[in-house]
DNA sequence: TCCGCCTCTAAGCGCTTGCTCACCCTCGTT
DNA sequence: AACGAGGGTGAGCAAGCGCTTAGAGGCGGA
């Protein structure tokens, strides 16, 4: 990870990779209007607006509106599949880390819900190649959730007869957190992860 | 149920509540382009196109395009209302119950995924009054499945720390069931239904 | 001081959008 | 045969879209 992601305080940055600033304030602003309005509803006027540029600034930085959504999905989907590869690399049992794996993924789609929202459900207007390197990430979280319960079977911890469509279950469920989750509901990020990860322990029968 | 949503044969004719007939096709129409491209990217002249009229025939029939939009969310809440309070008002122990709405429900959400795309994720698109009315039916159906796990819960048949939040969950679940399912999938929409009935008893701690 | 480079803006181009309007065609009824 | 009603069309309007272009302004290096 580059230190450009990381205040001196060590939390991390969000969207601390893309430079110059310019075009950093206009993805952030291109993340919330997406989010708020879908990307077909989003004009590219509104994002330069609400990055306090005018309407032709946008164009110096990115190509068109479409490469402004995919490199939000490239860098979303990266971080997403991040964190589901270093709870499958950690050293505890196979439940163990399938509830850290569940709990700091859903925490990630509702404490930032809304790129959550434009990574996980605009993906149908990207074109054609980029969608196609964008599915290819998906693929590879499903293969490493898929991973931890196969482990979890082998090891007889798990009783699941379906591994495949429980993986996607597994998935599924916590992607769908990003549409319903609202900031003023009466849940924090941290409780919807620890409640979720209960939730799949039983899903994949791990005995408490 | 009205006669006309049945054909002769009894098996039920979605959309058959729609008159007159180029009213319906132009519906029909609609619920496929807003499933493949989304409400803000299907224009007008694509709909009228796909039922095989004139642009202007749409607007002898719909107001406007958000009124197409707002009758084809208000027919497919209220048949995924219906479905859920079947299921509810059955006459088995609450586990029956709940598998059974959780299996007819994630049916209707597969076999019906490009209607129920657009009923579940199109839903911002719509106006404030007419989004509030849908909202208000998402309610009920919120409800209708937390009251079989309350009942579950009191007669010692499941185990849930968490009511509200697990509904949430188990809804979630098989809303999102309309977002991946495929046709050319592995998966039929009755073994889906089957594995996501049994997965939801799993959630809610009920004994095999 | 001057230059070249980069960022950003004002203006606007070509096109598409949701929607309208004047008119036509096809009926069942008289 | 004449009529009225209602579903349908071709053409097109005003507005808004994604994107381009000519040029202004600021800044570091010679």
């Amino acid at each position: 990870m580059s230190a450009a992601e990381e205040t001196p305080g060590g939390e991390d940055m969000p969207w601390g990779e893309v430079t110059p600033e310019a075009a950093r304030r206009l993805l952030v602003a291109a993340v919330e209007a997406f989010a708020e309005r879908g990307y077909h509803a989003t004009t590219t006027r509104d994002i330069a607006g609400r990055a306090g540029m005018s309407p032709a600034a946008l164009y110096i930085h990115y190509k068109t509106k479409e490469e402004l959504l995919h490199r939000i999905s490239r860098i979303g989907h990266d971080k997403a599949l991040e964190i589901l590869r270093a709870a499958a690399a950690g050293d505890g049992t196979a439940a163990e880390r399938l509830a850290d794996a569940v709990r700091s993924f859903v925490r990630w789609h509702a404490e930032r819900h809304t790129t959550a929202r434009v990574v996980q459900y605009e993906l149908d207007a990207l074109g054609p190649e980029h969608r196609a390197e964008i599915v290819e990430l998906r693929r590879r979280s499903d293969a490493t959730v898929r991973g931890i319960i196969d482990e979890g079977v082998a090891a007889g911890e798990f009783e699941v007869p379906d591994v495949a469509g429980t993986t996607v279950a597994v998935l599924s469920l916590c992607i769908d957190v990003s549409r319903w989750f609202n900031v003023q509901g009466r849940r924090s990020p941290d409780e919807v992860g620890a409640l979720y990860a209960d939730l799949v322990l039983r899903m994949v029968g791990a005995q408490k």
